[in-house]
DNA sequence: GTGAAAGCGCTAACAC
DNA sequence: GTGTTAGCGCTTTCAC
């Protein structure tokens, strides 16, 4: 129950003033080498850390930066974050993760939260839809991840979405097979490129069933989302000819998709071929092992936090940078 | 750039003291009827939020808990993180996650800057040792899940792994294998609870053998890691009668085995059956679907965050309160 | 029922 | 090179 040590105490201790401490600490103004000894030694042997809140209040900003991201169970997004949050840990920010579950409620909590917090940054990952950053009573600097900032001074950085389908699509189409995109019902930048880029590749072979949309409120992994992909599988089955060429818009979709075909007694590639998107942990954990849409992780995470560093230390917004990421195919067994 | 609205602003323009503002924005204190309605008018207008900095400095408390957790990428990790993350969403707390990638170096650092941080609590999921809360210099109340504490105060949380290892090696001795167990090296609690476990239902048929270390420096998932686990396996194969029967201690691993004894093409449960820890995502996704044993993430998130609570609310430790959680057998498709 | 004032722990201007 | 002082935004005695 001991009351933390501050720097009063410290000072007290070491003969000098918390003004000096604090210059000590800090290593910023003038101080005699000798004081410095002096007062390093008190600190470490009252072991004295810093409060942070006192120092965040008098210098107006936090160390502490915030992600708000859609789904930490999904594996491509905690891989994602997991990456980010090790960026700003080097960088000495601590990070408060947040997970919306896609829930535009929740997500307006979490960032008033944040706000209230004085968070110095925000990285805001995918999700439903735009974000809108008015939300924000001050003018914290936002870096997108998959989802267009409707502010124009926000950062976005993305993976060259229609690029991915693109490559997919092409793919399927080389394969022969009529290829047919599933999709979680929803709008979202990334949806939005990954559609297009189908549909362009598609062009006259693109019909009504081309496009199919999964319910939302059924959780990825779950048994409801697994019992729909049968019954759309199934569906598909009577109208196309096999092969089928399946455009999955997230590798934990492709994963469910494949666990469905299974219980459908279709074989992967040969019934069914199929491409994921992301590259995530869970695309060498599926049998056949997915081929699928490869994201760059590490970039993302580093064009992330380098820029909101950035925008952070130059007190400014950031900049409308605009960072799009290539991507490429990993093929392994299922096309 | 606007500059956040503060108390005294609210103040001003409601023509009352920041006392009174402060009254009614937490409800406590008198104040008349007229003067709240007067003053929340206000607040609502010019979206005043609390500077949680200043109010945590204050009242010396920061309705902040840090979580350390060993590995995000692990899906029985994340599930659990997200379960927690959202207890104390719901009862007005915020979260900062520490994945400490089982580094104790990395830990005691983000231990030290949770701290500074002023978090009213702590918990601490399992991990490679014992957690001493000792590097903490104030007496911040702790809960451990999964790895004991060596200081007495600390509440911990556990499923009853020991029962769990008992199940899952009593289950490959009726499926009539020679059991042997794959662990990641390292020592914690629930790793000793494990082999215990093993150890006492296999009695005299206890080998040299029967245990076998994998290196720790090979990340899960990596194909460092299944080329070991391929060397591992082939070797045992030499030594003994198919089928083999592994108790993997945790799915992840279970799941690299299986892709590894793909590449060896043993075939699942006809030479190798196999059974996991944790029902992790991930189980539903092997192929075949991961046989395993059930921890219920649920129940230990709710644990976790009510002891952390209460002894949060009444400023005490965690009474050293142990609470053990069963444990169960899920049969899915390798064993 | 309300206001004035002190102080949480820190840093930065200003003095000397 | 160092100390004094003020103040970040909030809550809470203590007056009245």
């Amino acid at each position: 129950m001991t009351k933390k040590i501050s720097i009063k105490d410290i000072a007290a201790i070491s003969g000098v003033s918390p003004a000096t401490v604090s210059r000590v600490i800090n290593n910023n103004g003038r101080f005699s080498e000798q004081t410095r000894q002096k007062v390093t030694k008190v600190i470490e042997k009252y072991n004295y850390q810093t409060n942070t809140l006192a120092k965040g209040l008098r210098m107006q900003k936090s160390n502490t930066i915030g992600i708000i991201v859609p789904d930490l169970a999904n594996t491509f997004f905690s891989a994602l974050v997991e990456k980010i949050e090790n960026q700003f840990f080097s960088k000495n920010y601590s990070t408060i993760i947040c997970d919306s579950k896609r829930n535009i409620t929740k997500e307006i909590a979490y960032i008033q939260m944040l706000e209230a917090k004085s968070v110095d940054g925000l990285i805001v990952i995918s999700g439903q839809k735009m974000f809108d950053s008015s939300t924000l009573n001050r003018a914290v600097p936002v870096v997108c991840i998959d989802r267009k900032p409707s502010n124009k001074t926000d950062a976005f950085i993305s993976s060259n979405h229609y690029q991915g389908a693109v490559i997919a699509t092409q793919a399927l189409l080389e394969a022969k097979t009529q290829p047919v995109l599933f999709k979680v019902h929803g709008q979202s930048s990334s949806i939005n490129d990954r559609i297009q880029g189908f549909k362009d590749t598609l062009q006259q072979n693109l019909t009504t069933d081309s496009i199919i949309d999964i319910s939302a409120t059924n959780q990825a992994g779950s048994n409801e989302r697994r019992l729909e992909l049968r019954t759309q599988l199934r569906n598909l089955m009577g109208k196309q000819t096999l092969p089928l060429g399946i455009f999955a818009y997230s590798d934990t979709l492709a994963a469910d998709l494949i666990t469905a075909a299974r219980d459908l007694n279709l074989s992967i590639p040969g019934d069914l071929k199929i491409i994921g998107f992301d590259d995530a942990p869970i695309a060498k954990y599926c049998y056949p092992e997915l081929t699928t849409i490869h994201q760059d992780t590490s970039k993302i995470a580093l064009a992330a936090s380098q820029q909101l560093i950035d925008a952070m230390q130059n007190n400014r917004q950031t900049a409308a940078n605009n960072t799009i990421i290539n991507v490429h195919l990993v093929k392994r067994g299922t096309v």
